[in-house]
DNA sequence: CTTGAACCTATAGCTACTAGAGGGATTATA
DNA sequence: TATAATCCCTCTAGTAGCTATAGGTTCAAG
């Protein structure tokens, strides 16, 4: 049996945290001791681990609670964990795209050797759409 | 002089926000009519569209607060604009090298080909960290 | 038996908005 | 000029995923 420090030192995951996920429905309210602190057991463990794994991923906390339960159900095709997965990969692809376009952007008009704020590269291109090579 | 639904077309901007952002300190409240609408003039315009480009490339409103404060003063040295322009640059490109890093991972795993969730890649390695290839 | 660390609940705060309720103002048309 | 449609007002609460604080209880070591 952990106490609920121990399970946070064992996956990472800080105390209040834990407690969140606890009442968000990812991890059921574990037993409690007499003076009504939480014990977890290995299975909570394991459980705490996959959610920490998968929010490393970037999954949200509805997908693993989708993925939890397919995960308790070994008998059923895995093709919903498989889309969920698909997903969230496109759109980690769409927010790299995004990103180096705003890379490029910033690359650019933080080359300012101006002396002063009135031929500001940065300041006037925030000012001005128009100066942008890139849409966004 | 523009209503505030004017001001949030030509700006692409919510007009919820507008008014968030006059609560935020981010463009001083505007004039009213006399039945207490706000009013905004040109310069109301450009410093919104300034907002919105800067929020565009991903600054923060603290941010954006400081750039902005720096536009009003053209005389001063530029640097400061320069090193918020390029502390956020670092930070954009933290985030892309994150998100590759999980999207090699997410092609790995999500290449699962099993009929079932008991030997399902996508779970399996969500479950156990020791699967992974790179580190997260 | 005492002390200090760890734990409990409940509430509020963070970012950057968005949504809704319940009302008043403005504007276009009849 | 009346009225309907559209716009606008404030205030409050909700979103994701936590984090922090206050005020109190329990546990484990010495």
């Amino acid at each position: 049996m952990f106490s609920i420090g121990q399970l946070s030192k064992l996956t990472g995951v800080k105390i209040p945290t834990i407690r969140y996920y606890e009442q968000m429905g990812l991890i059921a309210a574990p037993e409690r001791s007499e003076g009504n602190q939480r014990r977890y057991t290995a299975d909570g463990l394991g459980r705490l681990s996959f959610i920490r794994h998968s929010r490393d991923l970037g999954f949200s906390i509805e997908n693993i609670k989708g993925l939890l339960e397919l995960s308790q159900h070994p008998e059923r095709p895995c093709q919903d964990a498989h889309s969920i997965a698909v997903e969230h990969l496109k759109d980690v692809q769409n927010r790299i795209a995004k990103l180096r376009r705003l890379e490029r952007e910033l690359k650019r008009i933080s080359k300012c050797d101006a002396g002063n704020i009135a031929d500001c590269a940065v300041i006037e291109t925030l000012a001005d759409h128009g100066l942008c090579e890139t849409e966004h």
